[in-house]
DNA sequence: TTGAAAGCGCTAACAT
DNA sequence: ATGTTAGCGCTTTCAA
């Protein structure tokens, strides 16, 4: 059951099987529709390794990802994957854990001869891998970060976690505290914005930032937990925290409550993302479109591909969200109540 | 850059350099150096295009879900990724959204061609697809299902359901709700085992089940919220809810808290999972491993590519894991406070 | 509009 | 231990 059967069955050669079922033109509509009767009967799939390797083409991009349990990874790889799919084109999954993978995966660059296009879907690379990446020929595009002046989709990181803070600001809070998000090993560039964007806040509003009032941690929810558990330590704790992710407030928020005190009436939390379960949570927190992202991603894939021009740089927009965790400060005595 | 470009450079021809690179015997020890050498300054990789053309596979497994964005599915494929990547195998994702994709996909099995196995993770199948799938000639495996006769992991979904409504059982609820997961456009092969048990437990306690009290929804954190409410607007509401997934359960405590009803006093809920948010929102739950299924999936398509036995149905232990949304029904007034 | 023939980059007998 | 020779299944000039 390859092209050539095809061709023997519609009486054609199998050049001219090729043409009718690749839609070339030049080729009488007649014979093109007994080629493809021919295929159907015989239930035929091209083989893509034949097929890549006389065109010099994959068929297939790649997407590399530095994690996958993640709210934002699922949703933004689900957008992708629809687009991709609507394109024809295979999607071939990296997920680059540790250094160790993501090294290799660098040296290697098996992509080079794997795919036609790759996606980086929040995953900052640092300045050799970057290189490496402009190396290899294939297009490449970023979503969630920036990788050089390749093409990339994002939400203005900054100007989300200005909606946060402005947001505590308003209600009056003075103290505010904040969960930094990074993973030195997985994920080299952080998304500075989110913390730019704090100590901005604090300036517009006319607040010496304090240190002690930042911690950083890891994206996961118990280190979310960890960090608030510190900041409560403090002499002089905040009176609302803006966290990263909405995964790491929600671990803020386990820890408050466990700690007797009560959200928004104590401590107000704030998060960013807009998780499924930050509705149910009663969350505030600044929404991203993390599918719509996988969904421009891809398209910019594809039209590098295609040859048409592709947009450097797209925004995508956030919006706050206010929920029932988020209010203003308490008036005094909250500080007593803790012991 | 190129075989021929190594051979040449290694002195040797191309058949010996496909030899010492595919660590072939046979080949002298010098030789091999060399050619590896040769390989290195070149930057050399492989066309897997023509490796797979001339050996007739292609290196590449497949994997198909039906959803991303759902904690059990990134945590599993997470895992088998992990896996499939030291096994060197490229992994291919399918996702099947809708009837569409779904019907195009078993329709043409691209499959066929594109993989040399194919995972299932999370994926009932009908009848008919069953079949096709059985046609293709590829290896099969399934995670969180079955699947005809192939091999699977998955939990034991009665014995999930079971170690949930018993806690609520031993805690003395004998009014229990159950909310049930089922997407029948996406997910053919509902987890049925964890509607038996709620049966299953009831007959052993006794209780005559009443049909008002079982909701059915789709998996998302949203419907489980309005289950919820279905069941709250009941004459005569459940002290307990035994729901199929974490994330179902969350949104089902959210609509308890906004009827004013507290958990676990008023209403227990235990869920089935362990979703990282639960440890969160100190929900109960029965908590299965997700990551280690998809890597044993992972293992047992390694294995059978590699011809090697197989283990036909693979089954992971589950735990109780009792938090705070779980408690003893309140003696008595319980349902005068909702008014 | 169609066919013949060369070749994409690699592997695997079969020789040597 | 290494080289020669055929393909693997498709696309694509170049001719007709």
């Amino acid at each position: 059951m390859n092209l050539a059967d095809v061709a023997r069955r519609a009486g054609v050669s199998p050049a001219t099987a090729s043409r009718a079922l690749s839609g070339h033109p030049h080729v009488a509509e007649v014979t093109r529709a007994r080629v493809w009767e021919a295929a159907r009967a015989l239930e035929y799939v091209a083989s893509p390794e034949a097929t890549g390797l006389a065109r010099g083409t994959t068929g297939r991009v790649a997407v590399v990802v530095p994690h996958l349990a993640r709210w934002w990874f699922g949703a933004a790889l689900e957008g992708l994957g629809t687009v991709l799919r609507e394109g024809g084109r295979d999607l071939l999954l990296y997920r680059l854990g540790d250094a160790g993978s993501r090294q290799a995966f660098f040296d290697e660059l098996p992509t080079r001869r794997r795919a036609d296009a790759v996606v980086l879907l929040g995953f900052g690379v640092d300045e050799r891998e970057r290189e490496r990446l402009d190396r290899i020929g294939v297009g490449i595009v970023a979503a969630g970060t920036r990788v050089g002046s390749h093409p990339s989709v994002s939400i203005d990181d900054h100007a989300a976690g200005r909606q946060a803070m402005d947001h505590l600001l308003h209600l009056g809070h003075r103290r505010i505290g904040t969960i930094v998000a990074a993973d030195p090993e997985l994920d080299l560039a952080q998304p500075a914005g989110r913390s730019s964007a704090y100590r901005a806040a604090l300036a517009d509003a006319g607040i010496t930032p304090d240190p002690a009032l930042s911690v950083t941690v890891t994206w996961s929810p118990e280190s979310g937990a960890r960090a608030m558990g510190e900041l409560l330590g403090l002499a002089d704790p905040p009176t609302a925290v803006y966290a990263h992710s909405d995964e790491i407030a929600l671990g803020a928020v386990r820890t408050l409550r466990r700690a007797g005190l009560r959200v928004p009436e104590d401590v107000s939390v704030v998060g960013i993302d807009d998780h499924p379960l930050a509705a149910m949570t009663d969350l505030s927190t600044v929404a991203q479109p993390a599918a719509e992202q996988g969904e421009l991603a891809g398209r910019m894939a594809l039209a590098g591909l295609a040859g048409e021009p592709v947009d450097p740089v797209v925004t995508v927009p956030t919006r706050l969200v206010i929920r029932g965790s988020s209010g203003p400060p308490q008036a005094a005595g909250r500080r007593w109540r803790r012991s």
